[in-house]
Formats: structure tokens, C-alpha cells, sequence
DNA sequence: TAGAAACCCTTGAGTAGCTACAGAGTCAAG
DNA sequence: CTTGACTCTGTAGCTACTCAAGGGTTTCTA
């Protein structure tokens, strides 16, 4: 199949498949006559699979580890399981954060309730205050905004877009 | 005062602050005679909002228009709450999706509790199997993800890096 | 007063994970 | 033979920074 068809079927942008493969993740395919690329049911399974651990949040470096388990069936799968307890670990570490994140911003929310002109907006007085070192730690963790280029990133894979 | 005082003043790098200048969000400040940035008190207040609002995970764009209202006083202030509850939306919604990603990373980590050979790993399994639609809708939220350029973001601002 | 250390400058490139576009070629249907 | 859908490569763009090279300036110390 060509490309376009191997977009439909696991429901990723033809471009995204071109860049996985710059990247390294989906192996160089066969070329027809015309310099298409050629794919099969193999690409198909490996581009499902990427798919649904980006569904999962996981980052393509992730992705590339437990890759090469599924190709080495020999070794010991408790690194994997390593691997997903650290990114389950990453996830509610970032969910705390939001939380946190939240109650601040319901908290500077009720300083303006009503509406009032500008210059005694309770809101923009909060924000004016000293910054408040928090105790966070590191991590690896985002933050809450994803206008950026994919819109379909980390938000799951819905279906088939035609 | 230079550029290294402001930083330390408000917790920020150096080159966050040209960035800041760079991108418009902080005012171009005057230049002493041998072309070093000088600023002044209200470079600090100015930086201090800025630094307050990234720590609540507002983009730069979200910033400037706060910037804006606090310039135009006589402006009703709806427009602030406004943003603010979007913000608050986006939050929200991202703490959602993450409590769903958990579930769903932790479903799969069941299917291996004990230590096998990686043939037969059940987390290999799971990750193989179709794609599952999820009616995930759009938004611009953020992955779980942050090894990137800037340890920095999303986690707070810590106190002054010496 | 010389030299070293600390600071500052600009410019350009890099980070994740794509997306989008330009300008070209390929292929099947009518 | 043309139209339109598809594909190709290459490059630039998005967020919010960070870092490094290769210089100049200031300040401290001997």
C-alpha cells in the first residue's frame, strides 16, 4: 500500500509517518517505480504501535526503547515494566501539579467575582504580588498548553481522519 | 540596574529575559555607554507579573493580553475573568485526560506484574493491540513530557538561581 | 596600572513532535 | 490529453525557552 493508505488505516497525518521514519522509528520502506513508498502489514503493526503509546503519552525516545524489547524476545521484560511504573510515575506526578496549578487559579479567580474596571481588577493585583517560590521539584513534566503545531498529540488518536 | 540583577532579582535567566524583550512582552530598556541593558523598578514589577502568570502556566500570548489590561484601567475587567476561566477550562480538562491516561497505563501494567521473558510480556501485548478511538476533544493541553530545553517551565519559579 | 575574572553583548542553533507549505513529479479516470 | 488526486523532497514554523561561540566591558585584585 502506499502511503496514504497506511495513513488512513492507523489513522496518522502522512506527513507524521514521514517524519517517524526521518526519525528512525518505522524502517525505510520499499519504493515503487514512481518513488512511492511501499508499506505492509508489518508497517502497519509498527506504526499501530506507535500510535498507541503516543496515545499513552509516551515520548518517541520511550517508544523506541520498548521497540527494541518487542524485537529482542529473549530479554527480561522487567525493564519494561521499569519503564511504564517511571511514565505512570511522570503522569501523576504532572496531575499533581496541575492540581496545585488549579486551586491558584480558582483562588485568584474568586478575587474578581464581579465585574469592575481594570485598574481594581482583584486579578490582575494577585498577579502583581511577589512570585511565590513553590517547592516543586524537578521533572520532565509539561504544562498545560498545546495550541502548537499538533493538535492531535496528547489527546489521543480519534479515528480515522479522512 | 544590569540585566544580572533583574535576573536574580526575579528568579530568571539572563536569556529569558532578552527572550522576553526579543518577543515584545518586556520593554526595550535604555543602554548604558558601553551598550549594557539598564532597568529600572518597573522592569522589576513588569518581569515579576510575567514570571507570576508562567508560573500559573499561562502561555506568552495569555500574558500579553493580562499586559493589556493592566495598561488600559478604564477597560472593563470581564475580559480578564474571562481569560482566566478559560484558563482555568484548559487546566481542568488536562487533569482529566491525564486521570484517564493513568487508568489506561495502569490497566497495562497489570498484564505483567511478575517477570518474564519479553516474548511473552503483557505490556508488549497491550501496546500491540489496535488503536483504540477515545472522544478525546481538542484542545491545546500539553503531554506529560518535559526533558526539554527548559527545566525550568511548568514546575514554578524556585527561588533565585545564584 | 596590568591582568584576570566576572559580567555583558549579538547571533545562531537546538529542544519535542510534529504540521504546513512550495514546487515538482506520478498515476488513474474520463 | 487533461484533470485531479496523490506523492515526492526540502525547508520553515510552532512553544518557551536554553546554550554556545566569539567577542566587548567592567570590576576587582596584585
Amino acid at each position: 500500500m502506499k502511503i496514504g493508505e497506511l495513513a488512513r488505516l492507523t489513522g496518522t497525518n502522512v506527513e507524521t509517518i514521514r517524519y517517524y521514519e526521518r526519525d528512525g522509528l518505522l524502517p525505510i520502506p520499499a519504493r515503487s517505480d514512481g518513488n512511492y513508498r511501499i508499506y505492509g502489514d508489518a508497517h502497519v503493526q509498527r506504526l499501530s504501535f506507535i500510535r498507541r503509546c503516543r496515545s499513552l503519552d509516551m515520548t518517541l525516545e520511550e517508544i523506541r526503547v520498548l521497540q527494541h524489547f518487542k524485537e529482542s524476545p529473549q530479554e527480561n521484560c522487567a525493564d519494561v515494566n521499569r519503564l511504564l511504573d517511571l511514565h505512570i510515575g511522570h503522569v501523576a506526578q504532572r496531575m499533581q501539579e496541575l492540581q496545585e496549578l488549579e486551586m491558584q487559579l480558582k483562588d485568584l479567580r474568586e478575587r474578581c467575582g464581579e465585574t469592575r474596571d481594570a485598574a481594581h481588577c482583584g486579578i490582575l493585583e494577585g498577579l502583581s504580588q511577589a512570585i511565590v517560590p513553590s517547592g516543586k521539584t524537578a521533572s520532565h513534566v509539561q504544562g498545560t498548553h498545546w495550541h502548537a503545531a499538533n493538535p492531535n498529540s496528547a489527546k489521543g488518536i480519534q479515528g480515522n481522519q479522512v
